[in-house]
DNA sequence: CTAAATTTCTGAACGCGTTCAAGTAATTGT
DNA sequence: ACAATTACTTGAACGCGTTCAGAAATTTAG
């Protein structure tokens, strides 16, 4: 996934930069890890790195989007076992806690720099689009068929509102320190239970007022961004 | 606000950085103002700034503290303004707009370090609990004698709730690069809208049961942090 | 008033992420 | 085969936040 590779060599060095960073990642953690020791740990000089990922987060984000394209085989299998809306939400993000499990930290990482959509390496950025569409469209994918009447209007919309939901818990998730993370089981089941229900409830019609503001916030928060 | 203040002396000094940091901050920004500026432009050497503050985002937080202070009589007086949940939920935190209105970026990067409670100077971080808990009260204010119902089981956790509520607010608020944070405008206008919605429906006897679960999820997420 | 103790301040130094001018290896065109 | 071009690699250097041993100023004690 290094951003150069023209040569195979340069593909199998950066290949090289990046699991030696992962390495060390896991075993000094994300801050103790220098570019230094990375490039050391490589076998290359420290400029080399810089060579192949513009920065330290950037090596992050190479991780990142690796881990996307390998989860997908891992989603696809994992929603093909359960059905309904509300064990698909569940499953769809359990798939992405297995995944990370061992790299929480690093994710952690990533999401620091976080909300900004300025910031490059943010999940909200421009240059995260490709790998967020994809992850969207799960989101999509979930709600066709789940069982659950979805109102007309709030359908085109749900996916992102979705995905964003997932984002909180997964944010949630890298800063829980509880053992083994069990807060974020439970957090993971009640929040799934509650978006659920106020789908279920946004699609009475005594809510179309409530819907139909609710719908304009999330207009004017995708405005620019998203 | 600088943490020694034994004599009036230190305690100028340290004013006297504080300033010379918000200052800079405010003129070239907050990444590009190095902790040598600072000191130079309030006439000590580089290491004196860390006697007072113990890193450059604790200048950012004595800053915060600071502006807790001064908005105090601020939301006393916005809130005489206005009656009804709503109205009173905007007021509240339109107040911290404007204080803030000059000085989005510094806030910036106070917010940046973001959600995690290890971190020192998050807003969720144990050294931030006091400011934290007064910012908390005004909400629990606000819901006495608001004219809305609100279920007796709700209650005790609808202030903190409202304030998570107001961190994302203000959290969308200093990443929007609209014209004037205009977005924000309407975003707060439409989340308010739907939260104090929320609040009414949530006390509808059909919605017990969903109530109970959000409550639960509630509980978990405050476990051991917030 | 002086000596000890404490508070306040200094500026050089450290380690980090990052940059860059310069080198070496590989590929291409002829 | 051999330049010329391009791909890759180097390690010293820069600027930053931060630390620290010790100097200066101030307060306290006798």
């Amino acid at each position: 996934m290094p951003p150069v590779k023209i040569t195979p060599k340069a593909e199998e060095t950066g290949f090289r930069i990046l699991n030696a960073a992962l390495t060390l990642f896991r075993q000094e953690g994300f801050d103790t890890t220098t570019m230094r020791g990375i490039a050391q740990q490589a076998g290359v000089a420290t400029g080399a790195a810089y060579y192949y990922y513009d920065s330290k987060d950037a090596i992050v984000m190479a991780f990142y989007r690796r881990s996307c394209v390998e989860m997908q085989p891992q989603i696809t299998e994992a929603l093909a076992e359960v059905t309904g809306l509300e064990k698909r939400l569940q499953a769809l993000i359990r798939v992405k806690f297995e995944h990370f499990a061992r790299n929480r930290e690093i994710l952690r990482a990533l999401l620091r720099n976080g909300a900004d959509p300025k910031h490059p390496l943010s999940p909200f950025s421009e240059q995260t689009k490709e790998i967020r569409d994809i992850d969207i469209a799960w989101f999509d994918r979930i709600l066709i068929d789940c069982g659950v009447r979805i109102p007309k209007d709030l359908l085109p919309h749900l996916p992102d509102v979705l995905w964003f939901f997932q984002m909180g818990v997964i944010f949630f998730w890298v800063i829980d320190e509880s053992p083994n993370q069990e807060r974020t089981g439970q957090l993971l089941d009640l929040a799934v239970k509650s978006v659920t229900s106020l789908i279920r409830i946004s699609a009475l019609p005594l809510m179309r007022p409530v819907r139909k503001v609710a719908l304009e916030l999330v207009r004017v928060v995708k405005g620019d961004n998203l």
